[in-house]
DNA sequence: AACACAATTATAAATATTTTATAAACAAAT
DNA sequence: ATTTGTTTATAAAATATTTATAATTGTGTT
């Protein structure tokens, strides 16, 4: 099983993180400072760091900051402004991920599976790894995986999706899809684009996160 | 002959567990309380102990946590809740398999079977093991045992399960197997592929383990 | 701003196609 | 002669595509 350590002030708001993780099947251990937290994570190797930004003492940029020098256990910072997300991506202080408070105990357990899942697939050889959000594709394994659970893709789906995923922010017509997928001589309708972007749509999609957005009039783009 | 310890409360489960080990030619006793499980298992050298987590007075974490401290005898732990297995990996209790209840006894002498082939194998100088589920590959004595029984494989369904084995979680294609086993410069069908895949999956099919999985439209991964 | 209309996309279901499983016949090798 | 490997044929399973219908979005008009 995987550790995590929770640092937090907010007794409450450990406890309920807690509980929805062990429930999916995590260890958990709660520092309710920075400096316990950094010390706990220095001395043991968890999987996982929840940091929230706002602690008594060191807070969490200052506990992110030493631990690097030390470890890349990863890492995800919790903040109650969008602010210091946007401080932690510029200082480069090596967060894996990010979520603002507040948030659903849901999401939280799914992107902890992600990053879980993105650390098995490297440390079992495989190298080929996609990860947005919790959303994880292991080409090598050929397999794809939302909030550590595994999603069943036909062949068209994953090739549709690991070609989106692999050109994100960019716009794609169902045309140029429909070439680069099923080739540039295949003939069919592009329909047959719709439906299988729909298709993966349901397969993949979970919470919030919606990754294949329409561009109306355009087509699709993977964000 | 190989002696088994089944440390298990519920007295019809453990009986049954001892009469479908024994007519598979171990020898068991049984232990209904932890304390008394842990003596017997300090005192005698058994091949295996099977241990049920829920034991009245001393439970099966903290047999197992005491009985590591002394002995590396194989363990096998049986639980009702998943959340106990997630919790012995968790806390790297030493046990080498789990199973959840309800289970078929048919499945608990496989495993049994499997280690005791692994153990057998590993004591006997030989040092390039494969183990999965009850799957064991010795490649220097070039056997394969399932739950214990010796499996005969021809040199081609033997090449073919120990290259999927070697690198398990990567999906190759039926042309990819091809090269790889026959040899890039050999001619045929890739239809031989899948007969092979389907006379290796029948001889070392067992229970419900599916250790040769179909990636519909790509081709075969081991897992 | 509210409405209607057209264009586009979403969704579900039916049909067609492809891929794989299985068994058995055949060929090759030891 | 017997075991092993390969090919072939057929059945079964899974997936792809088309089609039809519903829902949504954009646009122009009042």
């Amino acid at each position: 099983m995987h550790k995590i350590l929770i640092i937090e002030d907010d007794k409450e708001i450990a406890e309920l993180e807690r509980d929805y993780l062990e429930v999916n099947g995590f260890a958990c251990e709660i520092a309710s400072r920075g400096t316990t937290g950094l010390e706990k994570s220095l001395a043991t190797d968890y999987d996982l760091i929840i940091i929230d930004v706002m602690l008594p003492g060191m807070d969490g940029f200052d506990v992110i900051t030493k631990l690097r020098k030390k470890k890349q256990t990863p890492v995800i910072f919790l903040s109650a402004r969008g602010n210091d997300i946007d401080k932690i991506r510029g200082l480069g202080l090596g967060a894996d991920d990010y979520m603002t408070k507040p948030f659903s105990p849901g999401e939280l357990v799914a992107r902890v599976k992600a990053h879980i899942a993105r650390h098995d697939a490297l440390t079992n050889a495989s190298t080929d790894i996609i990860t947005a959000g919790s959303l994880v594709i292991d080409k090598d394994a050929h397999k794809v995986t939302v909030g550590g659970a595994q999603i069943p893709l036909t062949a068209k789906e994953y090739d549709l999706l690991v070609f989106l995923a692999e050109n994100p922010n960019r716009t794609y017509s169902k045309e140029t899809l429909f070439d680069r997928i099923w080739g540039m001589d295949a003939l069919g309708d592009v329909s047959t684009v719709t439906v299988h972007i729909q298709r993966v749509r349901d397969k993949i999609s979970i919470g919030s996160e919606k990754h294949i957005e329409t561009v109306w009039g355009v087509g699709y783009r993977f964000s």
